[in-house]
Parts: structure tokens; C-alpha cells; sequence
DNA sequence: TACCAGGCACGCC
DNA sequence: GGCGTGCATGGT
């Protein structure tokens, strides 16, 4: 079969590809602050300078533009959910949330977009996150024909800036890091695709060397931009929780990370982010706001 | 008003 | 390696 002709969707006739995959609880799980819901529930995004607009029917996504193969990838739909699920633990919370949660997939995003959201992630609640994204989007990044929100500024562009321009966004001390970062990798200082080769270990340790960065950020961008499955970012949500699964037994943030790299197994990234999912979804509807 | 959020860098021990 | 502190912003 030649691959250079792939099928492309059209207003007319959308592209199916098959899941499952739960696609809003995919966009809103905290991996990536951009996409829009649209009138008729479609979501629109921009991947790079891919504009892109997909939506769900039944358990499959549905492609209305952007290129198929490269939504495909995107949405790691090749991820066998099946045997990933197999290797849950089986302790309630881990199945409350993986019952909670099926179909939520993660992504495999384009790297520099992954590393400059999280530098702007700590501590910032997810709407934060997005609106901070959204605004550098809007000032600095270039349109993506047909998206309502532009691509993210490539760090080339984002080095050119000034630190009170990335504060105008919301950034406050973080912005200081971002523009570091940014410069750090227009000077060539570090190849975000070339270490990507790297085993996980050394992979972290090379992104830990960006300016804002540390153990948390980096295995968020480890699992979210690196696939790495294994990586469990600790945020406070999750921290919580793994004191839960100790019964209240306290530690180092190392000692926990080794609790949380047995006791989740080996897709411990994917256990761990449904359960930040159903924890962060059941305390919106406890308590709404 | 006080508290919290997908933390990090730094100094000190 | 572990612990304390300062750092900005916006929502509840």
C-alpha cells in the first residue's frame, strides 16, 4: 500500500478514525490548554502550524480537517488501551478512576509547546494555564489558517521578546524562565528532538537543565511530549492521593515517587493521570464553581 | 480576608 | 538528599 496519498477528510465526508477515545475528557484532562469547543461540539485546535477540527462519535474521532495520519499520532490512537487497562493496579481508587476515565488517551504533543506550557504550569490552576497559553498564542504566535486561536510562537520567535512582554500574559516570576528557556534552545544549547533518543533517565536529566524546569515539569513533559508511560508527574492532586494509598504514611518526594513508580506499574503514567482526572472531575461536581 | 493552584531555584544543613 | 523560603497571579 503506498503511503504518500493518505485519505483526507472533508466538510462533506469527515474522516473516521477508531478509537475508542474519550475526546473531551482527553482536551480537558490537563495535558494540553488550547482546544475550543465549538457549537456543535467539534473541537477545534492547532498542532504546530496544523489547524485541526475533530469531534466524537460513539467512541471514534472524527476528523473534519487536518491531516488524518498526523491526528492519528496526535491522539496516539495506536496505544493499546486494552492491555494498558489490563496493567491498572487493582486497588479502588486506581478502578474507580480508570471506570470514571476510559477512553482518555495520552497525547503525543509537539515538544516545545509541551515544554514552554508546563514552565508556565506551576502554580497555576489548569484555567490559568489555558488562559496564559492562549494569550501568548493570540500576541505572539502565527495564524493557523481556518483555527480560532493561532500556533504557539516557536522559541526562535519567543527569544526575540522581552520578559515584560511574556508578564503582559499573565506570567508573573515564570516569565523570567520561559524567555531563558526559549533563548537556551535558540542558541542550540539543547536539541528538544535530538534527546529524545535518550533513555528516560538522562532524558529527564537533560530537560531539568532548562530554566524552570524541575522534577515535576520534567516528567510532565516526559510522559505528555516523549512518551514515556512510565513518568508520574507529582502535583499536589497527586500527591494527595498516593498519601491515601500509603494511609496517611508520609515521605521525601523521592520515596513517594518510588512508591507511586511500583505501586501504579508499568503504564504508571497513564494510571496517573486518571486518576488526577477523576480526582480533579469529582471535586467539581461536589462542590461547582 | 485567607487560602489554594499540574513548582522551581536557592541557600543551608 | 532533605527542608525552608521567596516568587506572581487569579479564583473562591
Amino acid at each position: 500500500m503506498p503511503l504518500s496519498s493518505p485519505p483526507q477528510p472533508s466538510e462533506s465526508s469527515p474522516l473516521i478514525l477508531t478509537g475508542p477515545i474519550a475526546l473531551e475528557a482527553t482536551l480537558n484532562s490537563g495535558q494540553v490548554f488550547h482546544w475550543a469547543r465549538l457549537k456543535d461540539d467539534s473541537w477545534s485546535g492547532v498542532i504546530g502550524h496544523m489547524a485541526a477540527r475533530v469531534s466524537q462519535r460513539n467512541g471514534d474521532l472524527v476528523v473534519h480537517s487536518g491531516d488524518g495520519a498526523a491526528l492519528s499520532h496526535y491522539f496516539a490512537l495506536n496505544h493499546p488501551l486494552d492491555e494498558i487497562y489490563a496493567a491498572f493496579p487493582q486497588d479502588p481508587m486506581s478502578q474507580a478512576a480508570l471506570a470514571s476515565c476510559s477512553g482518555i488517551r495520552i497525547l503525543r504533543q509537539p515538544r516545545w509547546e509541551c515544554v514552554a506550557t508546563f514552565i508556565t504550569s506551576s502554580m497555576k490552576q489548569v484555567a490559568h494555564i489555558r488562559a496564559m497559553s492562549l494569550d501568548i498564542r493570540r500576541r505572539f504566535g502565527a495564524e493557523a489558517a481556518g483555527a480560532p486561536t493561532n500556533a504557539y510562537p516557536g522559541f526562535d520567535r519567543m527569544a526575540r521578546l522581552g520578559e515584560s512582554d511574556l508578564r503582559e500574559c499573565g506570567l508573573g516570576y515564570r516569565a523570567g524562565n520561559l524567555l531563558k528557556t526559549a533563548r537556551l534552545l535558540d542558541a542550540g544549547g539543547i536539541d528538544l528532538e535530538a534527546i529524545a533518543s535518550l533513555r528516560t533517565p538522562a532524558l529527564r536529566a537533560s530537560l531539568q537543565k532548562l530554566p524552570g524546569v524541575g522534577v515535576k515539569v520534567a516528567n510532565c513533559i516526559l510522559l505528555f511530549a516523549y512518551e514515556r508511560l512510565d513518568a508520574v508527574p507529582i502535583d499536589v492532586w497527586i500527591h494527595r492521593i498516593l498519601l491515601q494509598m500509603r494511609r496517611g504514611r508520609t515521605g521525601s518526594p523521592a520515596q513517594l515517587a518510588r512508591y507511586a513508580r511500583s505501586r501504579l506499574g508499568p503504564c504508571a503514567g497513564y494510571v496517573q493521570q486518571y486518576l488526577f482526572h477523576h480526582a480533579r472531575t469529582a471535586r467539581r461536581g461536589s462542590s461547582p464553581h
